[in-house]
DNA sequence: TCCGTAAAATCTGTATACAACATGTATGGT
DNA sequence: ACCATACATGTTGTATACAGATTTTACGGA
């Protein structure tokens, strides 16, 4: 409304909509509709969505509207195939580069989130976990990859719900990579990354089965 | 003009400018200047831009103008991680998959296109080699994401002009690699993908080097 | 009641108009 | 001649207007 410009504040508001599934897999977005909370007119909004089609995260339908992008079983191995390739290779290779202190602060506020039991908070702080990690190789390109990929599993974790087990295996896995990397042991880091990937695939992929 | 979209019809020409180098690294686009070329208004026009920022094309800067992204060094070196992260793990995992039958056509065609001395169509020839291979992985996030990479490389190397012995041991290395996938052989065309890579790297590496 | 067709309303795609900002140019003072 | 300030020009960002298409609704016949 007032400072930067509208292009990037309807980018924002629209992306979070849509990852926190407030717009759907599979429903359709009407431009009108976000006039007045964007205080924007279509013009921007319209950019913002083309920006929002090529992260795939909707679907520019000519003359026929902006679906938001459903998530496929074969989207789901996609992302783990991707996952496990690149995410492994960069500890391996970028492990000794990582900021041990920022590590380090995110394990000291592990414990509290966890007893919060705001199951979309705890979500974030584990997504944060990963993309600290790739922050470490300065790659642009891995990085904008797996940009895409991390905001694409948020929806499919916001959609699979509070699954308590789920949440507490994912923070114990994390820890463990966590360790290994603070103790410099990147080799066994890697792997327990692999683990923790095939372990988050499989739930995604349960539930995938039991809602589609 | 007639079929399709606007936005489409502009995202197509501008792209064909930027990889071609008609509109080179560095500098701006007005947006006035295409109006009549592409025979659209400006509206399609900036919606085909905001696609190509997303693509690492161009940078739109708010009140200045659309600058066309430059490749720096950074960008090579990210570019080439990338693809030895990759390719060769594609080749590896698809290889059974891939199509024979396109694969030797594409060989088929290699000795007339060289002997044309056309080094833009040889680059785009060159460019398609590892789309192929790509094309076998159904893996949309890694597809997208080399196909960005793909593009920025074209640019390097139109760039880079008719460096004839990097045009011959592109090819001699493209059809190492491809009798090795034509004989099921994909450890060792993994291996020789690895080589490609990293000549090609240098390459680039050196094209930059004396010219920036 | 059900179905098909036609009209109305709605929505997207595009063009144009306007406003804000930035850059270049001219003018005037020292 | 040089610099500073004011003005003119050009370009981008956004709003609005319009046209074409699609969906919804209304109506009439079976």
């Amino acid at each position: 409304m007032k400072n930067g410009n509208l292009r990037e504040r309807a980018y924002t508001i629209i992306k979070q909509k849509i990852l926190s599934c407030e717009f759907p897999p599979g429903s359709f977005i009407n431009e009108n509709g976000l006039l007045g909370e964007i205080g924007a007119s279509r013009t921007p909004i319209r950019e913002a969505m083309t920006k929002l089609e090529n992260e795939n995260l909707v679907q520019i339908i000519p003359k026929k509207g902006i679906l938001v992008c459903t998530i496929s079983l074969s989207d789901i191995n996609d992302i783990y195939q991707t996952r496990k390739l690149i995410e492994p290779f960069i500890i391996r290779t970028q492990g000794s580069n990582s900021d041990k202190r920022q590590l380090r602060e995110y394990r000291s506020q592990y414990d509290e989130i966890i007893n919060e039991k705001d199951f979309i908070k705890l979500i974030q702080f584990d997504d944060s976990f990963h993309r600290l990690l790739i922050s470490n190789t300065k790659n642009k390109y891995l990085i904008q990859l797996l940009g895409l990929v991390y905001d694409q599993n948020v929806r499919i974790r916001i959609l699979a719900g509070k699954q308590t087990r789920r949440l507490e295996d994912t923070y114990k896995e994390h820890l463990k990579i966590l360790d290994f990397i603070l103790a410099d042991n990147f080799e066994n880091a890697a792997e327990a990354m692999v683990e923790h990937l095939e372990n988050s695939r499989k739930a995604a992929l349960e539930y995938v089965y039991n809602n589609i």
